[in-house]
DNA sequence: GCCGTTTTCGGCCCGACTGTTTTCAGTCG
């Protein structure tokens, strides 16, 4: 769903639920605000305010707490960064009202589409202005029409070839919405780089870009080559073989376009300027912008060849080098999303983010009990190899019967098993549990009696995902309630790209979860990735431990784990709030609630 | 529209590539 089917979905949510008060959310009025920035560049108006709303837009996107409970409790929201007292108004008028007038205003006499065409590549404030003006063209539709009538290329500053990429974007920007998810990014990149490397013209080789920063989807990948020879590494990555188009090309910035429509972009440097390349070229772009500006006001000038004070090079080799110019000691890839992360380095606050070795065993997996396909053993041998020290064995219960979830007898069958396996297999510990479902009542799906003889219990929604945020926020509460509740588990039931997350009021949730001594999972499988995060910085406001887990159905999945140890430190989280960071012995003793 | 160790006005990151121009605007990251 794009921005503007969601923002009218919101107002008319608005209409129709009665007698339930709706709560805004951040993202809600986030996307208004990009809207509005949006009609206002077509209309041509000043740039700064344009960005200004960009840059609130952002800033509210990447809070961790609720703006709708900021405004009900009076907070000053001007003290939030690019946030002064004209926005702050317009912010407390959206989360009281739901509405914002002037977006609403703009609507009527532009068009309440208009905005869709920006998001087709190649196509700006400045090009939608002259189509709407020009040809009244103002729906994705009525843009493809135009351009299969050749009404576009005699436009000016448009031309046949721009005519035609404006079709072959509309085509791709069908196939991609948000951009593909960070595994598939991982292997294009894997290829991709092992294919760079084949070239005797290229020295250093690193993926950049956000698949360098982990974020959950990739629009594209950013390849940084260091190379004395740009010209011959460039005719190498042009010539990859499953290139199908090569949609720009120069002797340091060149891009392919591979068979999927997917972009590879490839950028040549010198040796020396590797450092500032792999900053600039990781963004975030907002990140650079606070960098720069830091820079700026020292007298000095950060592109991507260097740091420079006049038109001498004073840094850039390492990215240790650009920080260090600027007053800053190194900030993690994950980190750079302008979140608080440049202040937080000035005052020596940095979180020190959780690594792979700390993590000494996976609490959410599956066997051939239930829709697994290895056996317990198996599965136990595949998470000693990963040199973890436990793993919990977490099959279904008995509502997900198409996986054949167990009942209470089954499950006590596996326990016995796992008790015995437990004798053959110390010092590693296999931990009993279970994933229960959490019933649309918010009641669990197995009884106490047989949950409270478990080591692990994983309560996980898999069915109704969109009852009303009221009734959902409810029902998981509820579950809370029981006191073997320990971990909830795909906290918000996403799939990316096909499933929304469901709808409730996170912040309750959390609070609830941190007053009853619940955890929050972070779910590893790629197209999960849930909690992500944000979810996991509202976590780490109420204080709640996340558990990194693979959810893994096969032996292999366990290395899934990657993909949610970056979702953890893109979410600012420490060891210490890891559960599974702990040794068995504490472990055990954190589980059992009060 | 925001912001301030150039502080209430006058700035606002910076460079590359494409296509449409004939010196540059628009877009992108």
């Amino acid at each position: 769903m794009n921005r503007i089917q969601k923002n009218n979905q919101l107002t008319k949510q608005n209409e129709t639920i009665a007698g339930e008060s709706l709560r805004v959310h951040n993202s809600a009025i986030a996307d208004m605000f990009y809207e509005y920035a949006d009609l206002l560049q077509i209309r041509n108006e000043n740039a700064f305010k344009i960005r200004a709303y960009r840059n609130a837009a952002r800033t509210i996107t990447s809070l961790p707490g609720d703006i709708h409970e900021s405004v009900e409790n009076g907070e000053d929201l001007s003290q939030l960064p690019g946030i002064g007292k004209d926005l702050a108004s317009k912010i407390a008028q959206i989360a009281k009202t739901g509405r914002f007038d002037e977006l609403e205003k703009l609507r009527e006499t532009m068009s309440p589409e208009l905005s869709k065409l920006m998001q087709i590549e190649g196509l700006g404030g400045r090009r939608v202005g002259v189509l709407y003006r020009d040809l009244g063209i103002d729906s994705i539709e009525k843009l493809e029409r135009a351009a299969k009538e050749h009404k576009i290329a005699s436009l000016r500053g448009f031309g046949a070839k721009t005519e035609k990429a404006i079709l072959e974007n509309i085509e791709k920007s069908r196939r991609y919405v948000k951009g593909i998810l960070l595994s598939e990014a991982q292997e294009i990149a894997s290829l991709f780089t092992r294919y760079m490397r084949e070239s005797e013209y290229c020295d250093t080789v690193v993926v950049a870009g956000s698949f360098r920063r982990r974020k959950e989807t990739v629009r594209d990948l950013d390849i940084l080559v260091t190379s004395s020879y740009p010209r011959e590494v460039t005719d190498h990555f042009c010539n990859y073989p499953f290139a199908m188009k090569v949609s720009s090309r120069g002797p340091t910035r060149s891009s392919v376009a591979l068979r999927n429509g997917f972009k590879v972009d490839l950028r040549v440097v010198p040796q020396e300027s590797f450092g500032a390349a792999l900053h600039y070229f990781t963004g975030s772009q907002a990140h650079n912008i606070a960098v720069r500006k830091r820079g700026g006001k020292r007298g000095l000038k950060i592109s991507e060849y260097g740091v420079f004070r006049e038109e001498k090079r004073v840094a850039g080799r390492t990215e240790q080098e650009v920080f260090n110019a600027v007053g800053l000691p190194y900030i993690e890839p994950e980190l750079r999303e302008d979140r608080g992360e440049i202040d937080a380095a000035l005052e020596r606050k940095l979180p020190k983010l959780v690594k792979r070795n700390d993590i000494l065993g996976d609490l959410h997996t599956h066997t051939n009990y239930t829709d697994g396909v290895a056996s317990i053993e198996q599965m136990v041998e595949a998470a000693k190899k990963r040199g973890y020290n436990y793993v919990a064995v977490t099959d279904h219960s008995k509502r997900i019967a198409m996986a054949h979830g167990l009942d209470e007898s089954a499950l006590r069958g596996q326990m016995e098993r796992i008790d015995l396996l437990n004798e053959q297999v110390k010092p590693f510990t296999i931990l009993k549990g279970i994933e229960v479902d959490i019933l649309e009542d918010g009641t669990l799906d197995l009884p106490d009696s047989v949950l409270r003889e478990l080591d692990v219990v994983v309560c996980s929604v898999h069915s109704k995902f969109s009852l009303s945020p009221q009734k959902q926020t409810e029902r998981i509460i509820r579950a809370m309630d029981n006191p073997w509740f320990s971990i909830f588990a795909h906290p918000t039931g996403r799939l990316i790209n096909k499933r929304p997350p469901m709808q409730y009021d996170v912040e309750k949730v959390c609070k609830a979860a941190s007053q009853r001594g619940c955890f929050i999972e972070i779910n590893s499988s790629p197209e999960r990735l849930d909690a992500n995060d944000l979810f996991c910085m509202t976590a780490r406001t109420f204080g709640i431990p996340v558990v990194i887990s693979s959810d893994a159905h096969r032996e292999s999945d366990l290395d899934n784990i990657a993909f949610g140890l970056d979702m953890a430190r893109r979410g600012w989280v420490e060891k210490g709030e890891v559960l599974n960071c702990l040794s068995v012995k504490s472990l055990k003793a954190r589980l059992k609630r009060g």
